[in-house]
DNA sequence: TTAGAATATTCGCGCATGCGAATATTCTTG
DNA sequence: CAAGAATATTCGCATGCGCGAATATTCTAA
């Protein structure tokens, strides 16, 4: 390989803006959310949401390729879990960062904060 | 207003995922990274970049609307800034974070590492 | 082995996004 | 006001994404 520094950094951020992509649905945050309470099964995560099977198992799906969360058949169900517990801290901090951006321009925040922070 | 509380996170989630959504384009976290370092034209943008003009406007737009950056106008040109230094803590994180996710599947890493640390 | 439950995958569509090219806007200077 | 520099916007296109619907796969139990 060995790519000049530049290269190097363009690649970096080229994979970066990948896994931020993968953080760019809410419902992979959701279920990003979920699993941050510990190991679910599908059915469980579909439970959770009010989403359709199918697409919940897309979106872990998506979160599985890109690395976020493990894999593990138990008898007939899947039990889906984080591998990484700073995935979380990631979601919360841009969290906190929205939240600062809604106080900041004041829309939507009084409803939407209600009951996340105060 | 007043929704129940599972729709107000689920607002919640649509507008961090809008947020990611802004972080997912390399372009933009290499715009950020450089206004982490003080407020700069678009020239200099584009210079440091090496991408041509309309793009790097383009991309400021997008930061602009989603209030990422500020931009002020000195005579002729257009100065950038971040609206808030946490937007960096936010790119850095992220970063660590697909460092560890490339430590751990081994791939890319020493390529990409060199350099970004040891 | 067959039935059924749990999960995964494929397909097609509508929609958003990033880009280059071209053009428009806004400011400064003469 | 005219010319030109700096920046913004528009347009058309190619590409990617999320979704529902349908189907396939994989396991358990009888």
């Amino acid at each position: 390989m060995n790519l000049d520094e530049r290269e190097r950094r363009r690649e970096l951020y080229r994979l970066q803006a990948m896994l931020c992509q993968v953080l760019a649905d809410p419902t992979r945050i959701e279920l990003i959310e979920l699993l941050g309470e510990g190991p679910k099964a599908v059915k469980e995560l579909a439970q959770a949401t009010g989403q359709r099977q199918a697409k919940i198992s897309q979106h872990l799906a998506v979160l599985r390729q890109r690395g976020l969360v493990h894999a593990q058949r138990v008898g007939t169900e899947m039990h889906y879990s984080l591998t990484d517990r700073r995935i979380l801290d990631a979601c919360h901090l841009t969290r906190e960062l929205l939240l600062d951006q809604l106080l900041r321009q004041g829309e939507f925040a009084e409803s939407v904060l209600l009951g996340e922070r105060g």
